[in-house]
DNA sequence: AACCGTCCAGGGTACAAGCGC
DNA sequence: TGCGCTTGTACCCTGGACGGT
């Protein structure tokens, strides 16, 4: 590579043309700001972390309320399963997490 | 990451025509597929990089075992100790690495 | 062409802080 | 108050891409 990437320096991004949330635009799950692609899909590193811990312990996970839970950055940890549910529609792969 | 290793045995016979993208053979240290002859030794990309990263940074490990983990493609990460040990003793050679 | 070097996306681990019991 | 588990951040390691000689 020639230049590169400086991280952390934004720029005015009220008229960037690609101005996401972020150079990596919103996590997938929970709309917080992606740190980039992990196990197949744009997403923050709590989600990361989430995803990986999830399927690498065989966790389960009940919703007490009709798995329709809203996630975002500030309710995703009030209900697993409506995470983990919305982990995998995502398009987080399992198989590219290894056990 | 994803070929697949067929036996750590490749035919080495004459019949190089097209389909020939094992012409460089096996790692020696963990059987993946070689990528060329990498600091005295025919092996793969990641034993080549785990080999350089190693020597330069004069890393120490330990093996939590008995110093005799199978090393092949899919368990190579787990004991680096063994890993290293391994490139040596697959001529894998220090002096060629510059520190 | 063969091999050495750098770069870096993405996967990994470690751990402090937080939470429930 | 302690104990154990979870979360999310920080940082490290891996290995593929690719340039240089």
């Amino acid at each position: 590579m020639t230049d590169k990437l400086v991280n952390g320096v934004k720029q005015a991004e009220s008229s960037s043309k690609s101005g996401d949330d972020g150079e990596n635009g919103a996590c997938l799950i929970c709309g917080d700001k992606a740190t980039g692609k992990h196990y197949g899909a744009s997403s923050c590193d709590g989600c990361k972390g989430f995803f990986r811990r999830s399927v690498r312990k065989n966790h389960v996970y009940a919703c007490r309320f009709q798995r329709a839970c809203v996630i975002n950055k500030d309710k995703r940890n009030q209900c697993r399963y409506c995470r983990l549910r919305k982990c995998f529609s995502g398009r987080h792969e399992e198989g590219s997490c290894s056990k």
